[in-house]
DNA sequence: GGAGCAAATGCCACACTGTGGCGCTTTCCG
DNA sequence: CGGAAAGCGCCACAGTGTGGCATTTGCTCC
């Protein structure tokens, strides 16, 4: 039973991670619907709305039966989140290859910015893609933090690093600054720009925690 | 449609905040079924697992229609986060009481001890009891983060302080780090013990972007 | 106190997601 | 070529959430 806990990632990894083409006519054959249904759920989550695109419409565009489609993912918002479990399948062997020596946040932030240098062209336009989707669903908003929270405990997995509660907070800050970093990309979205937004959002990271308010009353900086 | 996200928080408030008796019968009707449904949901699913408790049998319990039900709670994972609720409804006019001058993380600190000590004797395990239903239902974790980011927004809009990229990663490091006060607190659950579980989680926050990791090879700190 | 009125409720039917059982077809491999 | 196994589709079902409409209940004004 433990093992439906940790399979959405270990068997994510399973078929991302290896790069070998399927030999098998049968393997290809289950690649190409896998990808047939990410490819076309974006695209019509997209254009209609994530909410107001019923998943009949993706199995008929498809050609493939209910049963079938929940043999490849869990959920209707599992099929549109490819994208983003691309970037943290690729994450997580980056991190494990990293030196880890040195701040535990800027190794986090050195592993986000190298996984970024491995994304492909195509994969930013659906990332992107993706994210706009996520802003404007609350059911994939809950999803992707839901996601999120999966990521960090296996970061801490991974990582060396005593289970100590300031870890376990870095951690989380770490992963809540990338989305920091990706909401001030997402408007733009150009490709080039996403590294650049990484390094502000750490550097400001940093700030944060000094930052200061003042009443009203008292409006001096 | 922009109505719905704020529909939450505000129409929480709008009966949580008001102290007055209410006066004509219907509404003391009214309040009577909300609790009744609060209190059996907590009940039934922290017997039975949130994920094992159809919504029925609450209905057949409290004696009300489906119909109904939805009438005063959205969802069923909202029933079952009154005490949560409850919480960040008092928080939020806490936080505007609050003189806003020095550090925003101190700030946001003192507001959340500050509304731990208007908590009743009632809340505590109430509220312990709802948390632990969360960690054992996916679910209900995805809806609490949900929930964590409407609060984030809604205490973003308060602050006086401008939206820059900084503010808003120091609101998410704050909740985030109650949330990590909540995880410390929980197994003990001594409602005396949680201020002094948030101020260690807050202490931490200063501390953890310290955190230094060094590789197995060279274990010198 | 009674009549009208608005709010609250219950009942019914429906859309949508997700699951289990079972039998058929396709692929693999000896 | 033939058996074994994997993949797949069809059907039926449970559970959540929503809309329409009639009915009851409490409120208010006369």
């Amino acid at each position: 039973m433990k093992h439906k806990l940790r399979r959405g990632i270990s068997a994510t990894l399973e078929w991302m991670t290896t790069a070998d083409p399927p030999s098998s006519l049968r393997e290809r054959r289950k690649l190409r619907t896998r990808q047939a249904l990410a490819e076309t759920a974006l695209a019509l989550f997209s254009e209609h709305g994530f909410d107001n695109t019923p998943l009949d419409t993706l199995l008929e565009e498809v050609e493939v039966s209910r049963r079938t489609f929940f043999r490849y993912y869990r959920s209707k918002e599992d099929v549109a989140f490819t994208a983003v479990k691309w970037f943290w399948s690729t994450f997580l062997p980056v991190l494990d290859e990293t030196e880890k020596s040195g701040r535990l946040a800027d190794i986090l932030r050195d592993a986000v910015l190298a996984t970024l240098d491995r994304m492909d062209e195509e994969w930013y336009p659906r990332f992107s893609a993706t994210l706009e989707l996520i802003e404007r669903s609350p059911a994939l908003n809950g999803h992707s933090l839901r996601h999120c929270a999966e990521i960090q405990a296996e970061i801490r997995r991974r990582i060396g690093a005593p289970d100590s509660l300031e870890a376990r907070l870095l951690v989380e800050f770490s992963v809540t600054t990338w989305r920091g970093a990706l909401e001030e990309w997402l408007p733009e979205g150009a490709p080039g720009d996403l590294p650049r937004c990484v390094q502000r959002a750490f550097a400001a990271m940093d700030r944060s925690l000094r930052v200061q308010v003042c009443s009203p009353e008292s409006p001096e900086a």
